[in-house]
DNA sequence: GCCCAGGTATAAA
DNA sequence: TTTATACATGGG
């Protein structure tokens, strides 16, 4: 991977860049929006980006970008100093069908986004979809972040936490209006520590998350994979479970690791798109 | 209209 | 401990 700064912004060049498509789009996060182009624009910690990306993804684009800002976060966001093909390729020495969807999904990459805003984003995703999801979260931010260049950041838990399940009404995120209030009143109020809860093995993590109402083991397990970098953590759904079964009987998701997060990713992005593989 | 969505809380078996 | 159902909403 090259880094250089143009007129423009940052460009990168390489052969092991990011796919935006595959990662902004697999469900990981919700606040990225597609552009005419092709590229795609969001907020991160409440600064503006657009990223455009060639279609053979050899170049990236961050448009408006400079050096520092770049490394102290854009760099990061994309976690784009870890080696995903080095992972990948062990993964494609386990079964066939996984290697299959590492070279489908190879552009994949786990974002590092906000601890609280993904808890926020997986409390919204229960029973849901994902463009509903996404709906909730624009109006979470338009009603309640605050205004910076481009659109609105994603509101604080302190922010959150003053409202009733009234105020967030107009949110239209139905039953999980009082989710969201017991996430933000104990997130706020200390009772759940975000920032100690990093630091804890993933077993504790699952347990203090999970004493937020709405809150089960799915939607723990989710904020710990793509809020706190947990790579080790597997969202185990329905479908995986069906996956495991077929592909990897008898195994649970230790048996890939301490990256199991990504094999779940892959495995979870070609599986959508190529569903025989369960027949 | 109908089915369903990256689930969870609750009650019942 | 395991299994069934309601839950608010709206995309397809």
């Amino acid at each position: 991977m090259q880094i250089r700064k143009t007129a423009e912004g940052i460009c990168l060049t390489g052969d092991d860049l990011p796919d935006l498509e595959q990662t902004l789009e697999c469900g990981q996060c919700f606040r990225w929006k597609k552009q005419e182009n092709g590229g795609y624009t969001g907020i991160v910690k409440g600064y503006f980006c657009r990223i455009s990306q060639e279609k053979n993804r050899k170049k990236l684009l961050f448009h408006d970008v400079d050096e520092a800002d770049f490394d102290a976060l854009w760099r990061g966001y994309f976690d784009l100093d870890f080696d995903y093909g080095a992972v990948l390729q062990h993964f494609s020495s386990l079964h066939p069908v996984l290697a299959e969807a590492a070279e489908f999904a190879g552009g994949f990459r786990i974002l590092r986004q906000d601890p609280w805003e993904t808890l926020v984003s997986f409390i919204f995703s229960q029973n849901n979809n994902i463009p509903r999801i996404r709906g909730i979260i624009d109006r979470l931010c338009a009603c309640f972040g605050e205004k910076v260049p481009g659109g609105y950041a994603f509101p604080g838990p302190e922010t959150l936490s003053l409202l009733t399940e009234e105020d967030l009404a107009p949110l239209r995120c139905g039953f999980r209006a009082a989710y969201l209030c017991s996430a933000s009143r104990l997130v706020a109020s200390g009772k759940v520590n975000l920032e100690e809860l990093a630091s804890l093995p993933a077993e504790q993590a699952r347990e203090q998350l999970m004493l937020i109402r709405g809150v089960g083991p799915k939607v723990a397990e989710c904020a710990l994979l793509y809020g706190f970098h947990r790579l080790e953590c597997f969202p185990m759904d329905v479908w995986m479970k069906r996956v495991m079964a077929k592909l990897f009987p008898g195994k649970d998701s230790s048996f890939f690791g301490e990256y199991a997060g990504i094999a779940q990713q892959v495995l979870f992005h070609y599986g959508r798109m190529h569903p025989e593989i369960l027949c």
